[in-house]
RNA sequence: GGCACCGUCGCCAAGUGGUAAGGCAGAGGUCUGCAAAAUCUCCAUCGGCGGUUCGACUCCGCCCGGUGCCUCCA
């Protein structure tokens, strides 16, 4: 059974067949680059990177373009407000964006086009739709023209005459219609500009995708993705700008991600109810927060609360936990388990793959890992119930499932520490007190003082250190 | 107002025309001096009302409740 995959242009399931045997193209909107990137940003590009190891996983070859907008309105407006030029904003910016992506465990993508590294790119396509009499020139700026374009509104569901019936949109007497969006817009004094046929000037927002999709990935690519804000207008007139200058339709496949929600409301900069990234990482570790983006499906909206990412970060820590027991045990029969695991079958690999072919359906992935962790642990506490050879490869298989969803980027350790780390600057407690304690109780331990050995755990408990006996001592950590 | 979408156990979250995955929390058991961890068992009839059907939570209609898009937005 093939990948299947929701097409928003045809609002239905359909298999997924490249354009090119093997190959796919892949381009995904990435972000404007004026502010930190918050949890919205963060699932878009969680989503699409499951996609992208998805895909190659499944062994296609994949070319994977995401772009940065470091040209617009509001970048000039945060140089203004911020007193640097244009450019400094977009590379502090971008920095920020691969430093807070980078914990999430994002992939690089195979190209990172940046709008002003394609500015001829996009007069080319400019031109070409100015001289096919699709577009406009008004006083500097160049306008599409939406009524040339017949199939306008097909992506977004929307009729071009209700849009127009119903527009709220600004009035402005250089367009022709309220529906037509700009190509290229006059730049004021001061501001940047690069010099065009029209004069001196910017792009408009859509036409940068247009112009470096078709770049990279040709006239008509496999899958063009982004957050369902994109739908309309952004991904529509992109339909209209490429479709109206090749006269293809530029994309096979349309993939949208659904929003992050705080109390059941789109996080958004207006409503200022967004957390940035950073913000989270304060707090949690940046791999709970990428399981808690994907344990719903990548189109529904999910709710983004505290009591979600501890839900995922036990979870998390269950796996890391059962990952470390078994291999440890694996380890004390001679069996080394790999860091990297190989490439895996098995019933379990079977069903997880049934679940992301089915348009990448993770939550049932998960539940699928989640059973297979409870048989892991069953047979870490019992380890005569199964030869070690198959258990190592069921181990590789959860291992390997895990990353393919940008899971187990550390080792159970590393994990251990970072999550001890991150609790520990709240409580900021005292590592030998602690250690004291334990000794305490386990000298009470030893002269079966059980009265003492339960005040020292008491008093630990209340510290919020947690307490585990085991095989090879006294283990703590913070509840 | 127009167009979409959603409403599944206390919470999170899959799913389907033939009688509901998984996780958290909860109850009980095993293990443990006691705990913790792990494991086992238990724990929903799917917003409401009609209709279609041999059979619906899954299809249709209406109602109630919620959200999104229609302006920049992942």
């Amino acid at each position: 059974m093939g990948l299947k995959l929701f097409n928003s242009l045809t609002r239905k399931k359909e298999d997924f067949v490249p354009l090119r045997d093997n190959h796919v193209g892949i381009y995904v909107c990435g972000v404007t680059v004026y502010d930190y990137c918050h949890v919205g940003h963060g699932r878009a590009a969680v989503v699409f990177d499951t996609v992208f190891r998805y895909l190659k996983h499944l062994g296609y070859d994949v070319l994977y373009a995401r772009n940065f907008t470091d040209i617009d309105d509001k970048i000039i407006k945060r140089a203004a407000e911020e007193g640097t030029p244009w450019q400094e904003v977009t590379r502090k910016y971008i920095a920020a964006f691969y430093e807070d992506m980078g914990k999430l465990n994002i992939a690089a993508p195979n190209v990172e086009p940046r709008a002003t590294g394609h500015i001829p790119e996009m007069i080319e396509m400019i031109a070409s739709l100015v001289d096919q009499g699709k577009a406009y020139t008004s006083d500097g700026d160049v306008f599409y023209s939406v009524t040339a374009f017949p199939g306008y509104g097909r992506l977004s569901g929307k009729n071009p005459q209700e849009l127009m019936a119903g527009a709220r949109v600004d009035v402005n007497e250089k367009k022709r219609s309220p529906l037509d969006f700009a190509l290229w817009k006059k730049s004021k004094p001061g501001e940047p500009s690069w010099d065009s046929p029209w004069g001196p000037g910017r792009p408009g927002w859509h036409i940068e995708c247009s112009a470096m999709g078709r770049k990279y990935l040709g006239v008509t690519f496999d899958i063009h993705g982004g957050g369902k804000d994109l739908i309309f207008p952004h991904h529509e007139n992109e339909i209209a700008q490429s479709a109206g200058c090749s006269g293809q339709p530029p994309v096979k496949y349309w993939m949208h991600n659904g929003f992050v929600n705080i109390d059941k409301e789109k996080m958004s900069k207006s409503l200022g109810n967004f957390f940035t990234l950073r913000d989270i990482y304060k707090c949690h570790h940046p791999e709970v927060l990428r399981l808690f983006l994907i344990s719903s499906h990548y189109r529904s909206p999910i709710d983004f609360s505290e009591k979600n990412l501890e839900d995922a970060e036990k979870v998390l820590s269950r796996f890391y936990e059962g990952i470390d027991a078994a291999t440890r045990e694996l380890a004390s029969q001679g069996v080394i388990a790999p860091a990297k695991p190989e490439r895996a079958g098995g019933a379990f690999m079977e069903k997880f793959e049934a679940a992301m072919n089915d348009d990448f359906n993770t939550a049932v992935a998960l539940a699928h890992m989640n059973e297979e962790l409870r048989a892991l642990n069953t047979w870490t506490k019992a380890p005569k119930s199964q030869p070690s050879q198959d258990v190592l490869a069921r181990l590789n298989a959860l291992k390997q499932a895990g990353q393919l969803l940008g899971l187990f980027s550390r080792s159970p350790g590393e994990f251990q520490a970072e999550l001890f780390e991150l609790k520990n600057r709240a409580l900021g407690l005292d590592t030998k007190k602690i250690e004291a304690l334990i000794e305490e109780r386990n000298a009470a331990r030893r002269g079966k003082d059980w009265t003492t050995a339960d005040r020292c755990r008491d008093e630990l408990a209340k510290m919020g250190v947690v307490i585990e006996d085991t095989a090879g001592g006294t283990e703590w950590k913070i509840k």
